[in-house]
DNA sequence: GCGTCCTACCTTTTT
DNA sequence: GGTAGGACGC
């Protein structure tokens, strides 16, 4: 027997299901895998072995993600198993790919090589202008809806023609008109929204064979992670890749499919095995995460959704510590309860900070962990968040850059042709716009048009242009600047760029006038700078274009969080979505706000579909955790600075009792034995009217009735407003002043004669809200 | 032409 | 609670 070769020991550490996905090299397959089953190890480990195995060149493999963070993790991993030449391994995400694609290709489809990616703001600037150029109501027609109807179009594959030809309402009817000035408006800009991303790269494949060829040979084999989650688009641009090779590697999980708001059509992943024949199939459905009690939770959430394809999740692994189920009454003390259990999985069980995630819905329930964690000294890692790029100083200043790179994207000229103020004002812009529109020219072009008379070029104006004396004056200064800014940026790093924007354009001058926040704004720009130093060194024209397309497709800068002053490096709790969360993996993860209307979220309650996609979220969020599973719900919440309460979430119901514990952190009750009790219930429609839940005799409290709190003694009720459960009471109490009540949770009670002192639960937690109204003067 | 105040809408999740 | 756009006054 000879010594272990590389190929054993890069098969040694797999199960025989991961070592089937592994060496299958030769035509479709399909690897279903659930959560922890070791899917990203299985794409490495499938990856060196094209390499080492199969001699396989690394840069004829092609392996897309849906996320930064994905990609990023997977190019890790498979340098570290193929070693040398990885680095000329793609992996990428797919609108990263797309682009890719079309700024070597794009002339094609008509995009020059420097074309700008539009984000959702500059897309709603140019439907805005559209609409008002059409003197639509964007009251009656909000940009949103229609950039949304466009956006469906676009993953149908549908011109504006072809859209305009299946109207069937008004509404379509507009959309359609917009649909097609919009796509007039990015194809002068040089642009392209995300979707056409997709759609072009779709279109350059389909339409040019020559193309189709090109990139056939150039990838021999395809892998595409998180297969559940890509739109019909981003199949049919795989599908046209591995057309020819066949060797195409899917891998994706039905049950943790997210996405299907932006277009997923997890239906992709059994149309794969129509669409390619002979494909083999390779279900890995051992986790090698979580804890056997963490799975059967899990398990048994997921098992509420109809028409799965059933997998059988199973572990190795420990029972492990039943799940915490908790609640909190309110998200302040949400935040505290959380931290206070994370401190305890510290001391007792020596899980880290860093090993330690919180987990919420919508971005907006951070906050109140940002503020707790900033009280008690605890770093943490905000993921996502308040993204940095969309500051508005660092939108302003990508904006000249964008401009500088692309002269002709109106959006970003729009956006800082008056920003600073210089004289430059709606009336003006709307002229100069509308010469460009007419035109079909950049509106950079009538400005450097004006300027060129202005400054006395002989050669009359090829445009014409109604504008004011003062006007044509300012016009023709914009014009200059931006001139000169395209002129020196190609002698210039990116970085050096912006200094140079910073301080001639006059926004450093508005900073410093800003005594407000200037100076963090204008640290917001050093730190663009910062990042923009990566770039530095390559070639000038090239590194700034490479610049924008990071800002554009790479929002998850890591290094670069918006959070406060979070150190650096240091142990630090991490604070994420259910969505970002998906593929990362904790110790030990807090789920938070399982209340109905937060997760479920209220826009998904109505629709059954909808609703299983929340309860796929919280199977992702559950099934990160490797030890520690924590569910919390807080009685009342703030939601766009109103209170108000909400049932505990249906899926804690889900939850079998036998798996969940009974004692909780602070001596709560568990949220299971409460749920059926109508105190817990909001009023509404819907649901019967709640009894009154009162500690007493169950009657109201009206204005003069005495009564007794366990901490403020006796008062008098000045008065009660709301009923059932949202019933809140205000009581003078005698030296205490004046306390307003929420009547399901104070134990509060009323003072009748023949009532005995004594009625009090002693381990009932109390606690009061406090109106300060109240104590204002 | 510019700044300020007011309002409406926001908030589902991301490339 | 924050922001963007509109109305209005200087």
């Amino acid at each position: 027997m000879s010594s272990i070769s590389p190929t054993e020991n890069l098969l040694s550490g797999l199960s025989d299901r991961q070592r089937e996905a592994v060496t299958h090299t030769d035509g479709p397959l399909l690897i279903v895998a659930g959560p922890g089953s070791g899917k990203t190890r299985v794409m490495a480990h499938r990856v060196a072995y094209l390499v080492g195995e199969k001699g396989i060149p690394p840069w004829k493999i092609l392996a897309v993600t849906f996320t930064n963070k994905a990609a990023r993790e997977l190019r890790e991993r498979c340098e570290r198993l193929v070693g040398g030449g990885s680095n000329e391994l793609q992996v990428r995400t797919f609108h990263g790919f797309c682009s890719r694609v079309l700024r070597s290709d794009g002339e094609h489809v008509g995009l020059k090589p420097e074309f700008t990616i539009y984000d959702a703001d500059d897309q709603a600037r140019v439907a805005r202008r559209i609409l008002d150029q059409f003197d639509i109501d964007p009251k009656q027609f909000p940009p949103r809806a229609l950039l949304s109807v466009i956006s469906d179009a676009k993953n149908n594959m549908r011109s504006p023609a072809q859209l305009s030809r299946r109207t069937e309402t008004y509404r379509d009817e507009v959309a359609a008109r917009v649909y097609e000035a919009y796509e007039g408006a990015l194809q002068r800009a040089n642009a392209v929204d995300f979707d056409d991303l997709l759609l072009k790269t779709f279109q350059l494949l389909e339409g040019y064979p020559e193309m189709l060829e090109k990139y056939q040979g150039r990838f021999e084999h395809l892998l595409v992670d998180e297969f559940q989650d890509t739109n019909a688009l981003q199949f049919q641009v795989a599908r046209l890749l591995a057309l020819k090779s066949q060797n195409i590697c899917v891998v994706g999980d039905p049950d943790q499919s997210i996405y299907s708001w932006r277009h997923a059509e997890p239906s992709n992943l059994t149309d794969f095995q129509s669409t390619f024949k002979n494909t083999k199939i390779v279900t890995l459905d051992q986790s090698y995460r979580s804890t056997q009690i963490i799975l059967e939770a899990a398990d048994s959430v997921i098992g509420n959704n109809d028409g799965r394809m059933e997998k059988n999740l199973w572990t190795e692994n420990s029972r492990g510590t039943r799940i915490t189920v908790a609640e909190a009454y309110n998200e302040e003390e949400e935040a505290r309860l959380v931290l206070e259990a994370a401190k305890e999985l510290k001391n007792k069980d020596g899980i880290t900070r860093n090993e330690v995630a919180i987990m919420y819905r919508v971005n907006a329930q951070s906050r109140a962990f940002e503020v707790a964690c900033n009280r008690e000294g605890i770093p943490y890692r905000l993921v996502g968040g308040v993204k940095f790029y969309d500051r508005k100083e660092v939108k302003d200043i990508l904006s000249f850059l964008r401009l500088i790179s692309n002269p002709a994207d109106d959006a970003a000229l729009e956006r800082i042709i008056n920003v600073p103020a210089r004289g430059l004002s709606a009336r003006t812009v709307t002229e100069l716009r509308e010469v460009a529109v007419s035109n079909k020219v950049p509106v950079l072009d009538v400005i450097l048009d004006v300027m060129r008379v202005n400054m006395g070029d002989e050669e009359p104006r090829a445009y014409h242009v109604d504008l004011a004396t003062r006007a044509l004056k300012s016009v023709t200064a914009f014009g200059d600047l931006i001139t000169r800014f395209i002129e020196q940026s190609l002698a210039l790093d990116t970085n050096e760029l912006i200094d140079l924007i910073v301080e001639r354009s006059g926004y450093g001058a508005m900073l410093r006038e800003d005594k407000e926040r200037g100076e963090e704004r204008m640290e917001n720009l050093q730190e663009l700078k910062a990042s923009a130093e990566q770039f530095a060194g390559s070639e000038e024209r090239g590194q700034l274009t490479e610049f924008l397309e990071n800002v554009a497709l790479v929002s998850d800068v890591d290094g670069l969080q918006g959070g406060d002053d979070s150190e650096v490096e240091e142990e630090a709790i991490t604070l994420i979505t259910l969505h970002q969360a998906k593929g990362l993996e904790y110790d030990a993860v807090f789920l938070v706000g399982l209340e109905e209307g937060m997760l479920p979220h209220s826009r998904s309650v109505d629709d059954p579909t909808q609703l299983e996609e929340e309860r796929r979220l919280l199977y992702v969020g559950m099934t990160r955790a490797r030890k520690r599973l924590y569910m919390f719900r807080a009685f009342q919440r703030r939601f766009r600075g109103q209170s108000g309460s909400q049932m505990a979430s249906r899926f804690l119901l889900e939850i079998p009792d036998t798996l969940v514990t009974n004692r909780d952190i602070r001596g709560h009750d568990r949220v299971a034995d409460r749920m059926p009790d109508p105190m817990w219930t909001k009023r509404s429609a819907s649901t019967p009217a709640p009894r009154p839940a009162t500690r007493s005799a169950g009657d109201a409290f009206d204005a003069g009735d005495k009564v007794r709190h366990k901490a403020f003694g006796e008062g008098v009720v000045v008065s009660s407003s709301g009923t059932g459960a949202d019933t809140q009471v205000t009581v003078a109490f005698s030296g205490q002043g004046v306390k307003r009540l929420m009547l399901s949770y104070a134990p509060l009670e009323k003072i009748v004669e023949e009532e005995s002192a004594q009625q009090f639960d002693p381990d009932e937690e109390q606690i009061e809200v406090q109106d300060p109204d109240l104590f204002a003067p």
